[in-house]
This record gives structure tokens, sequence and C-alpha cells, in this order.
DNA sequence: TTAATTCCCGACTCTTTTAGTCAAGAAAGA
DNA sequence: TCTTTCTTGACTAAAAGAGTCGGGAATTAA
């Protein structure tokens, strides 16, 4: 599988408040049942998404998660990037380079990670999250 | 990554036994060196690996591994798949299908995940043992 | 037939990652 | 001021990942 659990349920949470855009801040307690989500767990989760700043918190009576930017603006990419970097094939990259590989004479795969990791990011960076709520809706019927 | 260390030893080893492919067994010791993997640890790999149908093993004095199939008739895909199956993205199949899904109404992501594999196994299935050591040889020089 | 070599096998350890919890605190509004 | 809601950091538990170890079984050379 490409994402773990927590990156999923941050994937899902931002879709649940994309769902819900424009209509105020939503609460963790909100969006944990509506995705079955430990709530415990999720404002953890929400607490790492600020850092990003695809959304903001609000605190209080009234408070919750917001999303800052519209939901056809942000893409998939843009989330896991954020949430884990973009894969670092640093013992790759070295045997591009001839650097200290420990492989060193036969690293064959630099080509093929690349290969995998811009079709991965290239289907990522193309779908929105304005598409997963859409893809929601087909499902929902 | 989408591979981990484990499975990575287990591809450079069926290249590194593509490259001798048609010299006779190649004992662990030799593919552990020549591709800085623990020789105890590649033992259990290759153990494994048998069970694929790729490699077999000989026992004794001139014992070792050999390949069993033409390096260019092995794909990426064929040794990945032994190792890990296909992803198994059971909990979007139930939202697919409607059943007892967690997240329920909105599992927005089985055809992002669809996607995203079929890439990933495209690449993979395209790729053979013998492409890769093929790339190996133009990083070597 | 014995000794050397090499694979074979299962159990075992160690570390890292992942998942999730908890308690106390700070902001905001009613 | 009381309630609500996010905030923070520490904490625990379970699983996965990486790698080791000791002894046994097949094969071949001497």
């Amino acid at each position: 599988m490409f994402l773990t659990q927590r990156n999923q349920y941050a994937l899902r949470a931002i879709v649940e408040l994309a769902k819900r855009f424009g209509s105020g801040p939503v609460k963790v307690s909100e969006i944990a049942t509506a995705q079955a989500i430990p709530r415990r767990f999720l404002e953890v989760i929400l607490g790492q998404l600020k850092g990003s700043g695809l959304v903001a918190a609000k605190r209080g009576y009234h408070g919750g998660y917001i999303l800052l930017r519209e939901p056809e603006d942000i893409t998939v990419g843009n989330v896991i990037r954020f949430l884990q970097g973009e894969p670092d094939h640093k013992d790759c990259q070295n045997c591009v380079f001839k650097l200290q590989c420990p492989t060193d004479r036969d690293c064959a795969f630099a080509s093929l990670w690349n290969r995998v990791n811009e079709a991965v990011f290239g289907i990522f960076d193309e779908t929105t999250i304005q598409d997963l709520v859409e893809d929601g809706r087909m499902v929902e019927s």
C-alpha cells in the first residue's frame, strides 16, 4: 500500500472538510464521527496538518477546523507531499552520481524508482480534493 | 518508498543471478558480497524466492543458486507480485461494493488507489530483469 | 567414508514505525 | 466565569522490519 493509515486519515479529514467547505468551522469530533477515525488520534493529525497551510483551526465555542483553499485548488499531491515528502531515493541518488553507493557499480534501480515515482505523483498531482469528494458522491447513491 | 529493504535485496539478488546467467550456480556468499547484502539475511530471502519458481538452489560443493528463466523473460512485476502480492485494497473494495465499509458513504479513494496501482504495476510489468542489468551497466562505466 | 562445502530451517533478538491514548492547559464565546 | 474546543507533549502498545544464530541435511571431493 502506498499510504499509512494515518495519512489516509489525514486525507479523509481533508475530504470531509471539503464536503463542508464554506459552512464554517467543523469540529474534530464531527470529522472523527463522519469518517470513523479515533478522535484523539485525529486531533494529533489535524494539528500536524495546520503546518501545511491547507487548514486552520479556531478554538472555543464555535471552533473547529476549516479548509483554507478551495477543494479544487488542492491536490492529493499537495497533501501527500506535506505529510511524507516525496520519497527520498537517497541510496539511488548516490548510485546515479556514483558516490558512496553501497551497491556501488550496479544500482540498476534509479531509473525504475524515478519512473514509478513520477507515475504515482503524476496521478496524485492531477487529482484534486474536489475530485475525491465527487468520487465519494458517485458511490454514495 | 515502494519496496522494503528486504524486497530490494531480493530484486538485487535476482539481478546478480541474471548477470551470471548461464555460468552455473552462484553461491549465496558471492551474491551477498557483490550486492553488499548481509549473508545470513540473504539466505532467508533466497529461500523464500525458491517458492516463486524463478530460482532454484543446489547444495554441496559446487552448489549455489541459479535463475530458472532468462532475464528478459522475468519482469520486476513477477518478482514483486510474488514477494508481496498485489496491494489488497480490501477496505476500498468494500467501499466499491458498498459493504460494511468503515468509512461508509464516502470512500472516495477506490478509484485513486486503483489508478495508482495500475500505474505502478504497469511499470513493473514492462521492466524486465534484463533491463535492470543493462541499466546497471550504463551507470557502471 | 570422511571431510569440506553449501544450502536449509526455525527460532530468536533488536530496532523502528505505526497507531493510538491521556492529562493538563490555553483561547474563545455564551 | 463556565463551557466548549483546540493544543501540546509525553506516553504506551502492537506490529513490522531487519538481521542473527545454531545446528542439520545434501552434495561432492579426496
